[in-house]
DNA sequence: CAGAATCCCATTCGATACTG
DNA sequence: CAGTATCGAATGGGATTCTG
């Protein structure tokens, strides 16, 4: 057993009020229980953004809020700020090693919130969190077959996903490696991207409701076919 | 008490503000967001609980807030009410089959919490999140072996734990089901327990420590070996 | 014991205004 | 753009009391 010294310390990032208790799930809120804490985290999980990429991802948090909360995530060891060379005089927030494994338990919130009629598709979603629903929502199983590379351009955010043994990677790409992918989706909003990979919508009549499809029709279809949303539970 | 008024259909438990996101991480947040929601579902995941167990087992929680959790968490459909038969007046509250499925992300949060240095396993533990943390830390990979059943009493409160096919089942249990154990744990507390799962103490030395050891003795080692804290992430 | 109802203060939020 | 400063309003939560 560790050491663990400190007699009636706090946790670091704490606010305040925290849970007496060992279980990990405790401390894991009082990282990430405040409110928006963890919608920032999520928004940092496909690389770093800045104050304002934030306040544009999140509608509704204010810049007080935002401001509090990335230092008490900062403080907490989650994330850290960092100056960019000189070029851009600006700031960006990034997650450390840690903050970044927060993906996992972020994934399976949405699965288990998935589940919940009373779940509202129709909100606003970010690009990013749309990406990420794709990591969330890989239907599980020997659905293998050939590696697939699939650019996505929502909102003028670039991302690619690669697909390969039964994984799924996600990540910010350019236009040139888009150019490489086998197929691309590009559309002004994650909205109508929902309806093709939830929604079963078929490709030809996505295309009427603002959706781009380019490259190989054939892998956008595979690909499309691999995600669904998690049956309901009562 | 919240009158649930408005027009605008909010979500069901939602505490008055809510995100207007559609990612499935914010409305889990909005359900089990607010400070002891998810301590309490946690709680409930090894069986249903009444009033007083719950306060017992979330030391800190007020009587007017777990009220109100428990009253947010029935309208959002995570759990209900049951009123016990006759012979006992009394009432305990239970998960639904949705409320269930919330163990998945939060045993993700625990292991994500356990790989923080800051973590501190000092804190008081409940009986069900020690029992909890057995599955959350397993070892993955091919530990797999004969099946095996190992019986725990924990301030009181006795589970039994199945390891059969890499997979660990954890439920409540009664004297006689123990007794039909490969081996079985006893103890006032879980901190002498966490030393013999997490912090390699052997086993004649947790005997100083006041735990008491019964049944197979080397299957009882078997068992603790098969847990393991994640290493630490900066 | 299980909870509802009150009281009341500390915290927190969001809006707006302001600054380098 | 990236925050800070300030302020009124809402909310949260602990303590206490009351009831069946």
């Amino acid at each position: 057993m560790e050491s663990l010294k400190e007699t009636g310390a706090r946790h670091a990032g704490s606010h305040g009020r925290w849970y007496q208790d060992a279980c990990g799930t405790a401390f894991a809120m009082e990282l990430l229980g405040e409110r928006w804490s963890m919608l920032v985290v999520r928004e940092l999980l496909l690389g770093p953004r800045r104050f304002s990429d934030l306040r544009a991802a999140l509608p509704g948090i204010s810049a007080k809020v935002l401001t509090e909360r990335l230092a008490g995530l900062e403080t907490a060891g989650v994330l850290l700020r960092r100056r960019l060379p000189p070029p851009a005089a600006s700031q960006v927030y990034e997650l450390r090693a840690w903050g970044h494994a927060a993906e996992a338990p972020i994934l399976a919130l949405a699965r288990w919130a998935a589940m919940s009629r009373g779940h509202n598709p129709q909100l606003p979603l970010s690009p990013v969190a749309f990406m990420l629903s794709l990591r969330a929502m890989l239907a599980p199983g020997p659905v293998s077959g050939a590696p697939l590379r699939v650019g996505f351009t929502v909102a003028g955010e670039s991302f690619l996903a690669e697909f390969a043994g039964n994984a799924l990677a996600v990540r910010r790409a350019t236009a040139e490696e888009l150019a490489g992918a086998d197929a691309s989706f590009t559309a002004e909003a994650p909205l109508p991207l929902l309806r093709v990979f939830y929604g079963h919508q078929p490709l030809d009549q996505a295309e009427q409701g603002g959706v781009r499809v380019a490259g190989d029709r054939a892998a956008a279809e595979r690909f499309a076919s691999m995600f669904a949303l998690p049956e309901k539970l009562a």
